[in-house]
RNA sequence: UGGGGCGUCGCCAAGUUGGUAAGGCAUGGGAUUUUGGCUCCCAUAUUCGUAGGUUCGAAUCCUGCCGCCCCAGCCA
């Protein structure tokens, strides 16, 4: 399948373009994406797997393999490889048969480790890991040989058979490649392929007692899949010589690897380490809170598929070091939100408004649209009655210049039904805190507009006091108050600037009666508040709803441009 | 100070052989509006990190300088 893309192709489509022209893979078009399986997915693993997969189903039988980098049992679990299946699936991608894991190549990794023994490529090297460190240089000095460097190929093979044979305690020994340990890049100072680890893997249970490093394994299993652009992040680009060495001394095919710069954005941490912290020390619910850049996360909170890759789309991919706002990301999910989500009211802070001359007892069903941008959407009926709650704030008793929802002796109109004038405000002597409002209707205005043409300035959502269900609704923010929270200051943590209002729950909200049957991840737009999401953790008469986004809102930015 | 990268509008980002700076987000203004939503118009880099050089002409070529990121895990 070829999908077109409107945008100018960036530097990887175009690299890959070329080697198609040139014809230099055969016509072939072998990506992957290749997890670790030690945490959930977040929206930086959405670029790279939009990039892959993209990129697979842009190009005429091009294919994207979903590989798991599973190289070290000890940080990685059962949990995450389901996980992460998961949301490459709900981003809308699908690896089909190619479903691979590193540890599938562990026989033929340590079969190619022998043959680099036999050649003089690799040694066992019985130094300490704080000894290998002293041994390796720094930047500006250049290492020492391993006085295990020059064993004997005969020694070297009894050894390693040995520690693969669990002879050997964790630590004591590592097989190392014979590189160059005074090269100027220190990933050649002979760098470390097979480590003792006495742990279970979870794919190859008891079966190995050493386990290849990331840099051994990496390159081999790109190479066994046959993949031809072999796409990473920029801080692999150096490691790219040494991959490169290990594929020309076993001598087998050779893919082509491109490294690109990794997603930063503005409010949050896009670091598996940063956000494993926040889940383990109970600062957020869960890799899933909706709070979390994590792709789980954005579901729960709202986000769509669609969003996220017309979002990656829209950032580009490109080699400069970037923090691309979140604003996007959200802009992303308002438009394609306004298309899709029907529309309702539901009313957060509840202020009773009493109808003085609407007779008690009556009620009626009002005609709403569903969904303006969409007609076929349809409408549905909203009961309407002589008590009903607004929102608090479309009421002030003495408003100021440019608020022009409702205040003492004005006019305003109910959304789909009627226009009500103000005539009294009620409050509790003791607090002073208004707790309802007197208001009359203009019967001949049903439905929202006037005979006689009368404007009014405000349109208000609403909902029947009588009619409308109890609801709860968790109001998400940015995580941290900072644009850059992994840039710490002087003497502080990166939690410190955790934002303490970045969830806010709300529990006596009242919603339209038409949501009595929403089901968990149902998405509506609240009219006039924003779009909203059904939780699982909803009950029967008991919704819980959590804001994805707001809708932009002109108001809130007038009164914040005069503070 | 060794090596590898990168520097185009507040934030991303096009700019393929040098020909006179796309687009999106954000922001400001206006129109429209039964969501202060959506939509629609308009505005916003004489300038491409910087200083020189080559050229009729440079963001694109050359040289120097400055700044930022990554690398010293038996992590990935």
């Amino acid at each position: 399948m070829t999908n077109e893309r409107k945008a100018p192709l960036d530097f990887i489509r175009t690299i890959i373009a070329e080697d198609l022209k040139s014809n230099k893979y055969q016509g072939r078009v072998v990506t992957r994406f290749p997890p670790e399986p030690n945490g959930y997915l977040h929206i930086g693993h959405a670029k790279s797997i939009c990039l892959n997969f993209g990129v697979a189903k842009e190009n005429q039988g091009g294919v994207c393999h979903l590989r798991f980098d599973d190289t070290n049992p000890i940080k990685e679990e059962e949990e995450f490889f389901e996980s992460i299946k998961e949301d490459v699936h709900w981003l809308g991608f699908d690896w089909g048969k190619n479903l691979f894991h590193a540890s599938d190549y562990f026989e033929q990794l340590y079969q190619w480790a022998i043959q680099l023994i036999n050649s003089g490529k690799a040694y066992v090297c019985d130094l300490s890991a704080d000894q290998m460190r002293e041994y390796r240089g720094t930047p500006t000095q250049p290492g020492r040989n391993s006085p295990y460097r020059d064993r004997s190929v005969e020694e070297n093979l009894d050894l390693f058979q040995r520690m693969r044979a669990g002879e050997f305690e964790e630590g004591s020994r590592v097989l190392r490649a014979k590189i160059d340990m005074a090269a100027p890049n220190i990933n050649l100072r002979d760098p470390a392929m097979y480590r003792i680890l006495k742990v279970a893997h979870q794919r190859t249970g008891d079966q190995w007692r050493i386990y290849p490093t990331y840099d051994w394994a990496h390159g081999q299993s790109d190479s066994i899949e046959k993949i031809t652009q072999s796409i990473c992040t920029l801080e692999f680009e150096i490691h790219r010589p040494l991959y490169d060495w290990f594929i020309e001394q076993i001598g087998i095919y050779h893919p082509r690897q491109i490294e690109f710069a990794r997603l930063n954005l503005t409010y949050t941490v896009l670091s598996k380490r940063m956000l494993k912290q926040l889940v383990e020390s109970k600062l957020v619910s869960g890799w899933d809170d909706p709070r979390m850049p994590t792709i789980s996360g954005l579901r729960k909170r709202g986000y769509t598929p669609e969003a996220i890759r017309d979002f990656c789309d829209r950032i580009g991919v490109a080699k400069a070091d970037s923090r691309v706002d979140i604003a996007l990301l959200e802009h992303c999910l308002r438009e394609d939100l306004n298309k899709r989500a029907n529309r309702v009211m539901a009313v957060l802070r509840p202020l009773k408004v009493v109808i003085e001359n609407y007779p008690e007892g009556q009620a009626e069903d009002l005609e709403a649209v569903n969904n303006p941008e969409d007609p076929a959407s349809g409408t549905r009926k909203v009961s309407f009655s002589r008590v009903i709650y607004i929102e608090r704030e479309d009421f002030m008793e003495n408003p100021p210049k440019g608020f022009f929802r409702l205040a003492p002796g004005r006019e305003v109109r109910l959304r789909y039904g009627y226009y009500i004038t103000c005539k009294d405000v009620v409050k509790d002597p003791k607090t002073g805190e208004i707790t309802e409002l007197h208001c009359v209707y203009d019967p001949e205005t049903r439905g929202g507009g006037s005979p006689d043409g009368r404007k009014v300035k405000a349109t208000l959502h609403w909902v029947s006091a009588e009619h409308s269900l109890p609801a709860e609704v968790r109001l998400y923010g940015h995580l941290f108050t900072k644009p850059n929270p992994d840039e710490i200051e002087e003497g502080k943590d990166w939690k410190d600037s955790l934002n303490p209002e970045s969830l806010e729950t709300l529990t006596g909200c009242r919603v339209e009666p038409s949501l009595k049957n929403a089901q968990p991840g149902d998405r509506f737009q609240f009219e006039r508040l924003g779009y909203f999401c059904v939780d699982k953790d909803s009950k029967a008469g008991a919704p819980v709803f959590n804001r994805a986004v707001s809708l932009r809102d002109e108001w809130s930015r007038i009164q914040k441009s005069r503070k």
